[in-house]
DNA sequence: TATTGTTATACTCTATAACTATA
DNA sequence: TATAGTTATAGAGTATAACAATA
């Protein structure tokens, strides 16, 4: 029967190991995590302003500022005028951009197939009942110390 | 019935949010991720020289020199002569590094016992399987790449 | 010769605070 | 007055490269 501290070690070290093997893929495609972390966002929402991009990254503005000046010089963004608030820009994918965010896409669908992909249907699901319960507590925990 | 993609996801949540909680505990204790891994390692190898710390920990030498000399200005650790290899020194905890050590081992367990506490020892048993054949795949995913 | 750890240097991410332009 | 984003500044973690002392 498992342990209570063993199945944290697990996802701890599920923890580590997803979060090396990003940052491994960033850097194969000359990228930084927290570049890719964005792109990733901005693919999701769609062009948005650089404020709710803060909120949405967990970072401050200042932050996005340097994540966009890098992302823009390597040319996959690109800063707009906003349409109505002229102190706003609104950050925008380019070609180059789409085309990383499809790769990441993609690369994200494989290592699905690679992790999970010949569990069977019903360790699949007890798998995915344990990680929202797992998740459910941890919303909590994190919210009653903001 | 829960699709590959779906899983991967509650997995990446699960890792950023316990990343997020790591983060918090480090703050909290006026410490930083990096320092507080180099001193659970190191109460999880007992005294130990630096090169072999860079190598558990996963990064260069000279991060472990920035680290070590963080960690001896606050009082956590020591560094001390080799017995045998003059080139060397020995990273040892002090006793207000041990007692941090201790709160760390506290906190896992408690935090443990929020987790998965009151799953049922069934669904645990499930989240443990599905998270070893997780953990296999990219034992061997990363491998193959290093 | 090879290894341990350091100094020197540089880059990325991050934050706070002050400031500009606009709302 | 309040907000969007920037400049200025600082600190942490990380890396590579050159070097000293020792193996």
């Amino acid at each position: 029967m498992a342990h209570e501290r063993d199945i944290l070690d697990r996802l701890l070290a599920v923890a580590s190991l997803l979060t090396l093997d990003t940052a491994r893929f960033a850097l194969s495609e000359g990228m930084t995590e927290a570049r890719v972390h964005l792109l990733w966002e901005l693919h999701r929402s769609g062009p948005v302003a650089q404020r709710p991009l803060a909120t949405a990254l967990g970072v401050t503005p200042r932050t996005v500022t340097g994540l966009v000046d890098a992302l823009e010089a390597s040319g996959h963004v690109v800063r707009a005028a906003h349409p109505t608030d002229r102190r706003a820009s609104v950050v925008t994918l380019t070609s180059a951009g789409e085309a990383f965010a499809e790769r990441l896409v993609a690369m994200h669908a494989d290592l699905a197939t690679q992790l999970v992909g010949d569990l069977s249907p019903r360790r699949r699901d007890g798998l995915a009942t344990g990680l929202d319960h797992v998740l459910a507590r941890l919303h909590s925990l994190l919210q009653d110390q903001p």
